[in-house]
DNA sequence: CTGAAAGCGCTAACAC
DNA sequence: GTGTTAGCGCTTTCAG
């Protein structure tokens, strides 16, 4: 089949390519006999517009490019869901690019994006340079952060106020004199462990207090698991907090292993929550992060941006969470 | 900042628009003295080529399309992960395109790929009609489908016999006269049970036996849990097969809150294996599935789709798979 | 209400 | 080696 163009359709029609253009973009100023006459050549030929041809002379692609951590979508699966569904809304279409632990690729994905002309950018991604954002900016390109506050005038940003959360729930143990409280560290997503870090900070300070139970996971550990295991040997604490699932659980059976009783001896609350702590024995606190919002929101904001509707918007989007007390606290 | 084109990089180096073009991709004809004029010039302008201009005057856009289904990206994110990785080698962009479940939305994505001028499509999604394919190969575009075996001339496709894997494991239990198995059904995934269940059914004419045990989840329950809660009041196995680690973990706790022991009273073993099954108590056995592999095969087939490579190429793979012994199975 | 023509930014013959 | 020019498929003034 021959790739079929608006000027075929605009033969078969017996009307100018300029018509058949008016009639596939809806416009109104077409009389309805020779509307219907194209419309059934467009659909006698199988014709679809070419949207290349359309970003061209419309200098916009309705594109709109995504870029995560790679590996990560145990988390960001979500996170890409609320995005596209708001993206299929404005007829925009996504696409996605990784960045690879510990190479510096950034920088190819940056130079990428920029020469295929997207209009606009959604970055989750716990570590990039402001360089490297500026680079985004200099061409003009609309950019969203998810995950941190951007106090930048050009940039959006859709996040959870880690630091404020951490502070909101552990007041109520040192309410109760349980000071002995513990975060373990997450080395992938370092910015927010410095959030949840300095709430801890904040709050002990705010008792006259100082935060030191930051459990470390040294680099030679390929997983918390290991290390945790001999930790839990003599260490014992009111509360942990964990990052991700996989870390709670990974408390949760060093800590069984080592005859400390979750929540009787220890409690256990899980930040990032997930379907499998609902599974664990015994289920696992956690906090129900918004990340289908956070994508959703982000979508939308971009869009708002995009479309430049006059109104001063808010750039700086702080969205919520909700704790969901299971059993692995009192 | 104006946008900056090939033009302004001929104006600025002194040359004609065809020598910049030519420098930047790369032609070994220009003269060395030039080539270098023009690459300052691209310096100092910051020009980036705009790849929409270059894909309508190539007619290729070096962009694939993604089809998967949403809110799987537990399972999707590392074939995503391969697919990439790949892509990125062949300097191939993904657009994603997801699909809602129960929405016949398919052929709106169809319509938008057809539009956007993709190269190539991958297709990962458990429900797909023939005909929607069809559409597909009619506009020349070529695909690639994985989980499924496609036995069509123009399509790919890179898969895991299921059947195939059941029944090898299957037959050591039966020899051992173990033949009390039963399979969990998932709804989620009706082509992978489809084969799961017509390959026990397979194992069991063999040996003489007929297969039963396909645990039905009814459609009133929300999660397999309550379910076979009630279940396992009742029933035992000598085996129970489950698709997900979720499932798998709702097979293990309804079996312990009834007061079966996994593995002395009944084992288990999970199909699509995670880390999450490494976490259960007792650790789940599960089949190390090729996910990374999936995706970066499947890219691989498109390329050589894409690029012709003349010899013939074999468009059905198969990719074999490993089983993970842990606790939950003897 | 419709058509003619210029232009979007780039590539690829074809000249020179 | 390098420049000229005709497209690639579509949108959008500007005439009529």
């Amino acid at each position: 089949m021959k790739r079929i163009t608006i000027y075929d359709v605009a033969k078969e029609a017996d009307v100018s390519l300029a018509t058949v253009s008016r009639v596939i973009n809806g416009s109104d100023v077409v009389r309805e006999d020779t509307r219907v006459k194209v419309q059934e050549a467009i659909e006698r030929l199988g014709y679809k517009p070419n949207a290349i041809a359309q970003g061209l002379a419309l200098q916009k692609t309705t594109n709109i490019a995504l870029i995560v951590p790679e590996a990560s979508f145990f988390y960001t699966g979500q996170i890409i869901n609320g995005l596209i569904d708001v993206a299929k809304i404005y007829k925009y279409n996504i696409t996605l690019h990784t960045t690879t632990e510990g190479i510096t690729e950034m920088n190819e994905i940056i130079e990428n994006i920029i020469k295929s002309r997207v209009d606009g950018v959604v970055i989750f991604n716990d570590k990039l340079s402001q360089e490297e954002l500026h680079t985004l900016t200099i061409y003009h390109v609309p950019i969203v952060v998810i995950g941190n506050r951007m106090s930048d005038e050009t940039v959006g940003s859709v996040f959870v106020n880690y630091e404020h959360l951490v502070m909101q729930f552990v007041k109520e143990y040192l309410d109760n004199g349980k000071k002995n409280i513990a975060l373990v560290e997450d080395r992938k997503n370092p910015q927010i462990m410095k959030q949840l870090k300095e709430g801890l900070e904040k709050v002990y300070k705010e008792y006259g207090l100082t935060f030191e139970n930051f459990i470390q996971i040294p680099k030679e550990y390929r997983s918390s698991y290991m290390f945790l295991k001999n930790y839990f040997q003599d260490k014992k604490h009111d509360l942990v907090i964990a990052y991700r699932d996989s870390q709670a659980m990974a408390v949760l059976n060093t800590a069984h292993e080592n005859n400390l009783r979750v929540p009787d001896d220890m409690e256990l609350v899980c930040i990032l929550d997930s379907k499998y702590n609902a599974m664990a024995r015994p289920q696992i606190s956690g906090f129900k992060l918004p990340d289908y919002d956070l994508g959703a929101v982000a979508m939308r904001l971009l869009t708002k941006m995009l479309h430049q509707e006059d109104e001063v918007i808010d750039k700086e989007i702080e969205l919520s969470y909700i704790f969901t007390a299971r059993k692995s606290t009192k």
